[in-house]
This record gives C-alpha cells, structure tokens and sequence, in this order.
DNA sequence: CACCAGGGTACCT
DNA sequence: AGGTACCATGGT
C-alpha cells in the first residue's frame, strides 16, 4: 500500500482502540495489517493503537480533523466517566476487563439504519448486511493507491430510491420494509434527524419509535450512539442477562420496573455502564472465546 | 440438527 | 395491559 496523503497522532489515554470498535456500536471496522480501517462520514480512515495515543491516516489532506476527533471522542475525560457508574462488583468487573472501551458518536442516518437491520441478528452478521448495503448504494470513497473499492454509508435519499426486493438482496430478510419506509421518512423530510439534538432524550425516544422497525431498544441505541444521550440505556438480550444475572438473581422484574432501575440506578452515565456490561458480558464471561469477537476477518463478498 | 442472534409488529386474550 | 407467533438469515 502506497503512503498516506496525512497522518496525525492523537493524544490521548484510556481509551482501547479494539474494544471500543468490536463493541456492537459500529459495524463498519475492519482489522487489517495491524490498522482499523473504516469510514467516518465521506472519510476513508485507518487507525493504529499507540502507546500515548491513536494514529490515524488518510488518503487526502485534511484541513481539520473535527470529524475524526468528534466521532472517537477522545476529548472525553473517561475517568470522570467511570467514577459515575455504581460501585457495585458486576460494574467493578466491567471496568477491570474492559477498561478504555469509549462510546463513539456516530451520524444519526447510519446509526439509525444501521440498528434497524440489528433485529436477532448476530453482530457479524450485522456487519455483513451493512458492508453490502454500503457496497451497492455507497459512494465510492477516495483509498490509498492500490486498495481495495470503499464506499460510503448510502444516504437516506439513495436507499429511498431504492426497492424492498433490492433491499432483501443485501440479506436483511423482514428488515427491508422497515429500512425502506424509515429511509423514505428521512428523505422525504417527514422526519428531520438533526432536528432530534435539540430535543430532550424523552421528546427524541417517542421521535425515533414513530419509525417503521424502531422500538425502545433501537431507538435506545440511536440516541446513546448517535445523539449522545448517556442516559439512553439499551436492553438487548445480553443485557438482559446481565441484568437478571448479576442484578435481579431471584425473580424477573417487568419491563417497566427494569426500565426505573436502569433509570435510577446506573446514575448520569447509565448508556456508559450499559456498554461496559454488554461488552463484558459479550467477551470476558467464561466459555466466549475473545477471537470471535475481535476477528473482522469474514467480510461480505 | 436445534437453538440463538444488540427486536418489532400484529394479533390475540 | 399482557402474552405470543411470526418475520429472514446465518452462526454456533
């Protein structure tokens, strides 16, 4: 591969580079000769793990590097983060296996498109519907010479003009309607995402779930990845594990009392201490072997 | 081969 | 309000 067009070294510390892009939030990241390659935005980008910071190169100049520094979030004090989370032991678990994971902050559009084809699926299987999606409909991207074809995430407008049966094509089975209509609303200014930032996390939540195959966890997921809501605590079935597991050993409370406690009880940062439970319970659980969470190996053809 | 996967919806009591 | 079948597809 030929050399990059820029390179910079971010500083900063605690943050794992590998947890935080294995972790279920972003789909798109690849391990490839020891860098992450992905695209943030219209940006083709690799990154490398260093011992004061993160490397990251790309194939063009860049004149700032916001759009980079915004999506991995690392001006985020993560200790200040940490302290906010109860002091109990399956948090305290949490934080010694997988310390340094960081939410990204991601754009509505893809994160919302994305977890609407998350529904039972496995997240490599996510990852694949993705890279075709991408691969069929995306803007090709500018790579480093002699790379492989990348493409942007496609567009709302691109995917409305698009059909159901081309849609099941990309694998995403009962999703298609779903991704089609939400698409639609999108395009068509039916819903305006940005208009969701100024909203309060509630007014936001009920926005998202008046959307074709958007439900509380969806939505949960959307506001936490994409808005920055850290209150915004998905329940998916790890979790769910991990909360009558670790929190609820005796009886199964119902949906609405699970939905106070999570409310109340993880404090501040509650989306935060989700993550870390989730990829916990994911990865540093017994009898889960880490290389068939780490290996993005398998990409759609 | 069953069983499960970062669920949601429609349709039942 | 609270259960349940069903929705495609592939990993384990």
């Amino acid at each position: 591969m030929s050399a990059p067009a820029d390179q910079i070294l971010v500083p900063v510390h605690d943050y794992d580079l590998a947890a935080t892009l294995t972790s279920g939030q972003a789909f798109r990241w690849q391990l490839r000769d020891g860098w992450w390659e992905g695209v943030i935005g219209e940006h083709w980008v690799r990154l490398q793990q260093r011992d004061h910071g993160i490397a990251a190169e790309t194939p063009t100049k860049q004149r700032d590097w916001s759009w980079m520094l915004h999506y991995l979030q690392t001006d985020l004090d993560l200790n200040t983060v940490l302290l906010t989370f109860p002091q109990d032991e399956p948090m305290r678990a949490s934080i010694e296996a997988c310390r340094g994971l960081r939410l990204l902050q991601q754009d509505p559009w893809e994160c919302l498109a994305s977890f609407i084809l998350s529904s039972t699926k496995q997240i490599v299987q996510i990852r694949q519907i993705v890279g075709l999606l991408c691969e069929r409909y995306g803007k090709l991207l500018p790579t480093m010479a002699s790379h492989e074809p990348v493409h942007a995430f496609p567009s709302a407008e691109r995917l409305a003009s698009t059909s159901e049966a081309e849609l099941r094509e990309c694998k995403m089975g009962f999703r298609a309607p779903y991704l089609l209509a939400a698409a639609q609303q999108v395009a068509s200014r039916e819903i305006d995402l940005l208009s969701l930032f100024s909203c309060d996390v509630d007014a936001a939540r009920d926005r998202l779930m008046e959307l074709p195959g958007v439900g509380n966890k969806i939505a949960n997921c959307v506001l936490l990845f994409a808005y920055g809501f850290q209150q915004a605590f998905p329940v998916d079935v790890w979790v769910m594990k991990a909360l009558r597991e670790l929190y609820f050993p005796k009886r199964q409370p119902s949906p609405e009392r699970l939905g106070r406690f999570v409310s109340t009880y993880f404090g501040t940062n509650a989306g935060y201490a989700q993550q870390y439970l989730f990829h916990y319970m994911r990865t540093k659980r017994p009898g889960i072997p880490t290389a068939s969470i780490i290996d993005t190996s398998r990409e759609a053809r």
